[in-house]
DNA sequence: GCCAACGTTGGC
DNA sequence: GCCAACGTTGGC
């Protein structure tokens, strides 16, 4: 079982949008970089544990707990040339881009970025660090557990 | 809206 | 394979 934290901007998908949606479940379609993608890919199992976390926002940080529910396959968008997610190079043989699905489990309190940036404990959280950007990164499972203390 | 940091692209 | 240019991300 491994621990992650996924970004989306809420005005996208946040997690009160997941909680409504039928089955409270998500294909994590449209990422388009590598690391994420091989992440999904290689290393996300049903039931790993996933921290959402809110970005490009009012207030960014995180905002609930949701898990993988299906194993990566082809994200379908990368076939669909009236997406933006559209990718001219990938085929359905050769596929490009993959997406796990992930499923609502729970809202937490809003632990914003600021607030984070406060515990030493998680000075080694990649979504701290200055210029990070990747969308799904790994979370150690002492972070993970030292957040779902603070919670 | 600014801007630093980063990933990707493409000419050479 | 280098690297400048470009586009994007995302906190502030």
């Amino acid at each position: 079982m491994r621990y992650w934290l996924i970004k989306s901007e809420p005005s996208d998908v946040s997690i009160d949008s997941l909680a409504m949606m039928s089955q409270q479940t998500i294909a994590w379609y449209g990422i388009r970089n590598y690391q994420a993608r091989n992440f999904m890919r290689d290393q996300m199992r049903v039931g790993d544990q996933i921290f959402f976390y809110h970005s490009s926002c009012k207030k960014p940080g995180i905002a609930g707990i949701v898990e993988v529910c299906k194993l990566a396959y082809p994200d379908s968008t990368q076939f669909d040339s009236s997406s933006k997610y559209f990718d001219p190079k990938a085929t359905t043989i050769n596929p490009r881009w993959f997406n796990v699905d992930v499923r609502f489990v729970k809202k937490t309190r809003e632990i914003g970025i600021k607030e984070l940036r406060g515990y030493p404990d998680l000075i080694n959280m990649r979504i701290l660090q200055v210029g990070n950007r990747l969308s799904i990164t790994p979370l150690d499972p002492t972070e993970w557990k030292f957040i779902l203390e603070i919670l």
